[in-house]
DNA sequence: TATGAATGAGTCTTCATTCAT
DNA sequence: AATGAATGAAGACTCATTCAT
């Protein structure tokens, strides 16, 4: 792969504002269903000055996924550096999660829905840090069930129901909805956790 | 609408394989990125005849998510018939979910991908048949709530983190998979049920 | 590669109707110079019908090249069935050459200009059968040197030099033009045969 | 056509320097199939600076065409001035020439490739230029055949056949390649006008 | 002199669909 | 029932060129 050249801070700035308004049209219409006149229209550029930005559609795809695996990555980081029990490290990572979906729900919109349309090396790249978040997770469970405050149970399997359970948030958590991220997140732990803790801090 | 014109078994039957053998290829390359070429390639049969079989490409589509809305819709109303407590009937209905979830996988996932790509009408049957499903789930837990059985929470967020935790399976669960479908459902009631009860059976 | 598809013989036909047509088009503006639109004017067929006969415009530049490269290689076969002396098959060669020139003059055209637009495979398999060509030139002359016909030279320099003199006839020799190639061939002989020859027959 | 603008000595040699890079370019990818990117790359200017220097891109192929042209041109002058037989001055616009293919190889190609691309009054000046060379060729060779030291034929057609055998070698005659320019001269003349002469230097 | 953002017509190609056979 | 030729709008992307800075 070539360097990337070295760019103004203008189109720095210019860019992500591109990608975030990208990421509202791709959420609405989806990848594949968004044409480039309509992006064009949205970030109110000619085709030729977008592609000066974009480089390619999917590269706009991938920058919008980074958008957000830069921060849920970046969280999971907290997390570990954060410490404590495993109880108070999977509330923790909940509370971030729901926090970016909350945060940046086009992003995120996209992120689950379009991953499919990445290839070759964004691809893999993608979906190597997607694994290394999802372990981060299953470390914690893991953890959480070697040393008896989470009951015996298969961690991967406990791992996919967490995620299904928060990312599946993406469908309806909004910053403006009815709940607030740190809301559901709060009401996630404890049904979460309960459910798999052997000790029942509730009673 | 007209009325749907009368067809032949053989044309019925001819019909459900496409549909199925369509889903395989919408699951792998997604609804816009699959040319109806492909769809006759995988399908052996020339552009005329297959458009004699589907209608159009959205039809096609509708069809794919019929399949499994039926399947849902119709596995709901075993719950409600089979009766129980709330307890037993959300276990039934996990139980009845993940199943169809394995047994369909391709279904599945153009499912929960590519529902915004149906439009006018069809889309909003299919968000009608939708709402249905998971207000039979969230009656379950708001009967559980209000008999004491359940903790006290909002109905309608537990019922969403109930959905993702098992509607995300689709994203691994596969009928020659790890998992059986039964076994997930299994240890997701136990760690669900187990963190949204009163009493905790494990104890 | 994917085998070719079989084709019906309709289809076989009119593709063959419209590289040739085609080939007009491209020796008058060139290969890049001519669009797409341009080629379904000149073959009065929609974009959709002519890439249903092209497959891709690269594509049809090679049949293009597929058509003269075919002739050239057979006319060096019969040279070699036909046998005789050095001299007399470098006349034969000269013979067949400038009649496919005339014959085919817009695609011996884009031939000689249009080769470098070939890429991959198809640029790899016409330089091996130009090569193929060239040996076979060389080839006779070489047996004319080493029997002592022709003077002591190196045998490509006078190859590359009679393909030149030949070749470059493309730029004038016309089917309705001022000399038939038949005149042009046997006047190249005489002067190219008696510039290489130990003995001048004309004396 | 505006009087052109006098420029400083440096901007002049820059240009120069633009021309000679950018026929290496247009020889290595085309004419049509280089962008302006792709020249501004190659010298090192960002767009705006490049058009400072060349004013369009067909100027710049116009400049190509020209620094060849010009020397053609010049060399025929030669030819006449120095005088001598029809045989010392055929040999000597022969080894004239190939320096010159030899010694401008880019441009060469470029010339003999993409002078289609040339439009309107660059074109006609072009081929005026062109036919101008061309005749003073004809010229020598038909005053060859007036003095009878060439034998009788049509002027014009030996003349495109000496065109032919030397224009073509700038497929393969590089500065650095296994012929030198002045030997391919000096063995094409030998072949070329033994071809046409009436007695034969070598017996 | 030089930059690089912007233009918008143009590139090749693919699309879902229709229809005569 | 089935074929495959035809349509023409739309697909993503590149082009040569201009111009404010």
């Amino acid at each position: 792969m070539a360097p990337a050249k070295p760019r103004s801070p203008n189109w720095v700035t210019r860019r992500q504002a591109i990608v975030d308004t990208s990421a509202r049209i791709f959420a609405k219409s989806g990848y594949h269903g968004t044409g480039i006149a309509e992006l064009c229209d949205a970030n109110e550029l000619g085709k030729g000055a977008l592609y000066h930005y974009i480089g390619s559609k999917e590269e706009l795809l991938a920058a919008i996924h980074d958008r957000v695996m830069d921060e849920v990555i970046r969280s999971a980081e907290r997390v570990e550096q954060a410490g404590g029990t495993p109880r108070q490290r999977l509330t923790m990572a909940g509370d971030e999660l729901l926090d970016i979906i909350a945060r940046y729900p086009d992003h995120v919109w996209v992120f689950l829905h379009e991953f499919p349309a990445l290839t070759g090396d964004r691809a893999a790249q993608f979906r190597k840090r997607r694994r290394e978040y999802e372990r981060s997770i299953e470390a914690i469970i893991a953890a959480g069930i070697k040393s008896g405050e989470f009951r015996k149970a298969n961690p991967r399997l406990i791992t996919l129901a967490w995620l299904g359970m928060h990312n599946y948030t993406y469908l309806w958590l909004k910053p403006e909805g009815k709940f607030t991220a740190h809301d559901v997140a709060k009401q996630f732990a404890t049904v979460f956790i309960d459910g798999i803790a052997t000790d029942h801090g509730a009673e």
